[in-house]
DNA sequence: TTATTTGCAAAGTCTTTGCAAGCAG
DNA sequence: CTGCTTGCAAAGACTTTGCAAATAA
């Protein structure tokens, strides 16, 4: 359920500099901060700038919003939204093939769980050939009730 | 592909005062916003206040705002996230066991293409089963390109 | 050196809220 | 009548932007 390859840390400099862009202790520790998450956060801005907080590093909250958005176009990072009114962010996997990873979110605690499925292949090449459509990604979510909820509703 | 029966505008009255709500002009015109869309619309509340104003109906944005909320309470509009950056919504079917009607969403032209599947029962199968999660609806967005757009990427 | 990046504060966008006046039941 | 609803303006949450100072290459 957990050998998805994510983007490591100690490649942001080459990444970095590919395009361009400088290696700043702010770039660096952003991403760290991803990295030592791996385990299935979803950050926002805002929790990114407080875990840096509490480690000292005091950077601007324009910053975080800036570097984090830049992750996100370098690929580091891919966006995800469970319309808490707030964009969050993962460590994104290393190979684009590698799209099959979604969300159980929980309507009581709010809880998400992340699971891992090839069952959609099917479902992609009945939408290619119907709609003649050329999927590049999904997205899929499923609302219900974790195991700690369902009982209690 | 369409035959999903949307909430009808001549319900709404009874539907209402079955929670004690009161119709008035605002409630009723921004559902037949929608009704004179159903085909396939996903406007925001800008978007409901603009299409009112064309019609001369210049109610408060903030009108909208609440009574879009209310509908979306009451199961007649259903909330659409197309990550662009404002919420917007569609009718509701009636039926809630219905909820396999998901989003092309084109990544150059942003058209947004309706379908219907039914693919998914499986898998939801397999999710209760295997994370003992109780699913109440899902929803599925495939990013790509249309038949419009492939050639010209 | 020099163009990029940062930090701050101000501004922007979407949405919600407080409150007096208006209106449906 | 009476309490729900509206409209307005103000406030709120999240995010972006302008600009001078700082800094990576």
């Amino acid at each position: 359920m957990r050998e998805r390859q994510l983007f490591e840390p100690k490649n942001l400099r080459k990444k970095l500099a590919q395009h361009s862009y400088k290696t700043t202790p702010q770039r660096k520790e952003i991403l760290q901060v991803f990295a030592d998450n791996s385990g299935g956060c979803h950050l926002s801005a805002e929790d990114v700038h407080e875990i840096l907080s509490e480690k000292n590093f005091d950077f601007g909250l324009a910053t975080v919003y800036r570097n984090i958005e830049l992750l996100n176009e370098l690929g580091i990072l891919t966006k995800v939204d469970f319309g808490d009114g707030c964009a969050r962010y993962e460590l994104a996997a290393i190979d684009p093939d590698v799209h099959n990873h979604h969300h159980l979110i929980c309507l009581k605690c709010k809880k998400v769980i992340e699971f891992k499925e090839d069952f959609l292949d099917e479902l992609e090449e009945f939408i290619a050939e119907n709609f003649d459509f050329q999927i590049v990604n999904h997205e899929v979510k499923f609302f219900g009730y974790c195991s700690d909820c369902k009982d209690k509703v």
